[in-house]
DNA sequence: AATTCGGGGTT
DNA sequence: AACCCAGAATT
């Protein structure tokens, strides 16, 4: 492990600091009248997903669920319906739960000790530690991916840091940085140099407050900082779905919380061909489908081709089936989650207009 | 320790 | 088309 001695820390966290002042945010949405509700749920909507992104689904959240008893009272369908688009769903079940047992266990009031943040649903060590130091000022490291990438290239940390023993000295580092006053704009501000001056790509070495200590930028080597992750290729998979139509509705399911789309509204979904029409046989439809061209979604780790067939009914009808439903109407939208390539379906079938 | 969870943006 | 992004939970 990599020990720093006290000079060349604090000469580190002077100059991130220092930076900050001049060039850090302090304008963000979720900085503005900051409590550890607002960074909790910025926290957790930034969990591998970048600012532009994240700006206005932070705003429509906070104007639904301004506090996080308003959110643990709320139905686990309205989070999700705010998280539609956003990938990851598992962070809006958890930030769901987490809501609940804040309301129950701690009385509404946001925990305050690291211990018991950790403890919480889809809170690991750097969120926990983002939350308590951004909001409340405590001492805390954090090990986001800005910080991961300024800290491999400013000590040239060889390997993926999704290996564990990479991922330790990386914490080792961020502990030994982190000073003891003004953290949350240390904190901050590593966040804001890993994504403006140090991103991955589009760097700015000149302007960088650290360039005079910078291991990979002293040896010309900044664009081979971080080692990126050992690709392999994605496994292809396909599925078919059933959209049972009738006048202007589809009928939808609740998917089971465990899995992929965990908890949205989706189409009934099935691995054959046959298997889909064997549960219209059972179901006492006719097979009488319209196939639509199949298309391809793209997940971090696989392929899904997947093959949607149209079911026109003329009647509404109840259809067997352990989950729960619902008719969703083309021309509005319902306040469930959808899957990205749920929603496009529904916009390619509604009529034009 | 490795895998599983997405979707949008950039290059 | 490939790569990246304010990680955590599960196995």
């Amino acid at each position: 492990m990599l020990d720093l001695n006290k000079e060349q820390s604090h000469w580190f966290s002077n100059q991130v600091v220092d930076w900050y002042h001049l060039h850090g945010r302090k304008t963000l949405p979720w900085q503005l009248g900051k409590t550890p509700y607002k960074v909790w749920v910025s926290e957790v909507m930034l969990q591998q997903t970048q600012v532009v992104t994240v700006i206005p689904y932070f705003e429509r959240f906070m104007e639904s669920f301004p506090n996080i008893i308003a959110l643990a009272n709320a139905d686990e369908d309205h989070v999700l319906h705010h998280w539609t688009g956003l990938g990851y769903y598992a962070r809006a079940r958890n930030l769901h739960k987490t809501a609940k047992i804040v309301r129950d266990k701690y009385n509404g009031e946001f925990p305050q000790t690291l211990e018991e943040v950790i403890a919480l649903p889809g809170i690991g060590r750097s969120t926990a530690g983002a939350v308590l130091s951004l909001s409340l000022g405590q001492h805390h490291p954090i090990l986001d991916g800005n910080v991961k990438r300024v800290l491999a290239r400013y000590f040239m940390i060889e390997g993926w840091y999704g290996v564990k023993k990479v991922e330790n000295q990386l914490w080792h580092l961020s502990e030994q940085l982190t000073p003891k006053n003004n953290v949350t704009e240390f904190n901050q501000a590593m966040m804001d140099l890993g994504s403006s001056l140090c991103s991955r790509s589009r760097f700015d070495c000149q302007a960088c407050p650290l360039n005079s200590h910078c291991g990979a930028f002293n040896a010309g080597k900044v664009k081979e900082f971080p080692h990126s992750k050992p690709k392999k290729v994605s496994p292809k998979k396909s599925c078919h779905q059933l959209i049972i139509k009738c006048d202007d509705k589809v009928l939808m399911e609740k998917r089971p919380s465990s899995g992929i789309w965990g908890g949205l509204f989706g189409f009934f979904e099935f691995n054959e061909r046959q298997d889909l029409e064997a549960f219209l046989v059972q179901q006492g439809f006719k097979v009488e489908l319209e196939s639509l061209d199949p298309f391809v979604h793209v997940f971090s780790h696989f392929e899904l081709t997947i093959n949607p067939h149209v079911l026109n009914i003329d009647s509404i009808l109840d259809v067997v089936n352990d989950r729960q439903l619902v008719w969703y109407p083309l021309d509005q939208s319902v306040e469930v989650g959808l899957a990205a390539p749920t929603k496009k379906l529904v916009k390619q079938i509604a009529p034009i207009g």
